[in-house]
DNA sequence: TATGAATGAGGGTTCATTCAT
DNA sequence: CATGAATGAACCCTCATTCAT
């Protein structure tokens, strides 16, 4: 309001930053208030809790990119261009704004024993891809879940790596130039290789 | 020594639990110091800090972790028997002690700012590893960050899904009956594959 | 606003009172707090530290000393009268509340470092009157350093005895029923009488 | 003993640098301890708290000091004489140790409410040699507390001042090069003089 | 006597949260 | 909806002191 930009969403960046910044227990409703120019007692208006702050964050951007994922996987015909498109999502996306796919990422142990099973789940997005391409025939027979673990793992640790040039300044300097949605076809590639074994 | 058992090695191993199960922020001195059967004060003629004893858990064994695959690789001939007796013993060791294995997993983030990026560390030992096998002609030149991060990040989320299967009760029960351990060969043998490409 | 009175004039009052009865490291901010009908929290909205807290009620009466005397001076037309008025001043203030005075004599030692030499400070308001009075002829030329120390300590004496008389039981219980204020008169011509050797 | 000096010494010692370097409150057995490199056990084994070392250190040079002021007053004829002898020992005392006579001096305020009146108590013996002063026509008559107090306060002041030029870098440097002991002679007169009035 | 690990009360401070305005 | 003082539980840590060796 004071500025043109509602009170929750000043909220909600200030907190996505300082959350990534300092981790959630490290930050405090004072700090989050002080941030996003409200004062303590405003934000019980809008989050009853620090806890439901947090979670909030979560779970909206959590189902986000599940719910997305299941949306772009059959739009494409085969494996390789399902992998492409859903990893080149999940990229641009970590482009457009590393802080917020960094909270989704890092603050993914702490809240996945709430996550109910079905609804938007990343890894279960992929789950589904992969047993399907198994179903008809694309890739040979395997543990879906060994499979699924090594494509989500391979795709999460580009993200990890990334985080950490971005807070450090670690290896994998590369996408400093061209952002990580420039390895999206040939991390898929890779991917889709690994299941051929 | 009240009961046979050294007063540092109770507070290690009830820091650890309590960190995996709750995370470091969350756990309080004063819980540590009453599943170690310890007085509070106590645990400060061990640990100077909480954080240095958060750091202490971390660093001795992620080095320990580091050096020794980087004992194992030179022990084997080629990449498929290097990668298969370092994940061997990783998922060994998970499997012999997972909260051990969690907590330096669960930990990292917190940590690796800290971490002097060659020593003892886990990451780099995969990445030499990798590196040698390109120089060799074993496998096709690619990016080696690209390539270390999807191997590692594989391996990592097997360890992810079975900690999430320790704590919920996810997927990927099998390794309730055989152990991790038993998923060595066919995660190494994929990581070899995917290098391929 | 409880009960009309300011919550940070409590906290003032109370923490005065305890510091002069136990010393400032012995009193702690609980006890503070009970006796200022404040929750420990609420201090911290008001100070940020204890050492604040007795930093702040030092160097604002100590200035308040110093700065009051240095008005008082210049009204006087010599020596003498100048005395008179500033003794006066400092024993009226004594008799008007001890406990304040007291606190600013008792932890003078532990705050003088953080001083700065010339603005309101006791001291150095005698020590010029003093050294005028040498330049104007009034009094002998001699060290005023030695000067200033001898008539300040002769000063500070007397309310030295007086903390004892109040806290104790001890001798000069003559200003039980007069006030230290009843002997500003002869005090300040004996600094005089001792500045004329 | 491990050095020839008895731990007891390097205990007082210790104790007696800290106390006035930090104040006794600020200063904790383990510091002393280890400052006297002695095990925080074995403090125990001469004194039995923290307190009664800190008492005995005062009350022993405390009374020391009164001791011997009552000692030195009858050897000499008259005030003045009395007067230069009584503060040429304190001064002589404070350049030969000043630690020790700032400890007494600092810690005064902690203690005088355990302090028997009529033992070796210095200010008595001023209290004494100015009364008997009185009673022999010397001086004027006059109230002896208020006598006592300007002259046991110049003395004072002057110790204070000095304490503060060892600490921090204040006024009255002079002493720096000759002592506090050259100050003897002209404070004694000062003094006399002051109840000449 | 000397040692230093152990004790647990208590220290200063921060926190999420409430509530009168 | 916004404010910020107030709350009091909880946090990390230090302390004087004890005691088995």
């Amino acid at each position: 309001m004071r500025d043109g930009t509602k009170t929750k969403e000043r909220i909600k960046k200030a907190a996505l930053r300082l959350f990534v910044e300092q981790g959630v227990a490290e930050t405090s409703i004072r700090e989050i208030a002080k941030a996003a120019k409200v004062s303590q007692g405003a934000m019980y208006n809008h989050y009853t809790s620090k806890d439901e702050l947090a979670w909030d964050l979560f779970s909206t951007h959590f189902s986000e990119f599940g719910l997305e994922l299941r949306r772009i996987a059959p739009a494409n015909p085969d494996l390789p261009t399902k992998f492409r498109a859903m990893i080149r999502y999940v990229f641009e996306r970590f482009d457009a704004d590393w802080v917020l796919v960094s909270y989704v990422f890092l603050a993914r142990h702490q809240f996945l024993g709430r996550i109910t099973r079905r609804q938007g789940n990343p890894y279960s997005a992929f789950h589904n891809v992969i047993a399907e391409a198994m179903r008809r025939g694309e890739i040979p027979r395997q543990d879906v879940e060994v499979a699924t673990s090594l494509v989500v793992g391979g795709i999460i640790q580009m993200i990890d790596t990334a985080i950490l040039a971005k807070r450090y300044d670690y290896p994998l300097r590369r996408f400093r130039k061209q952002g990580l949605e420039a390895l999206s076809e040939p991390v898929a590639d890779a991917c889709v290789h690994l299941l051929m074994a």
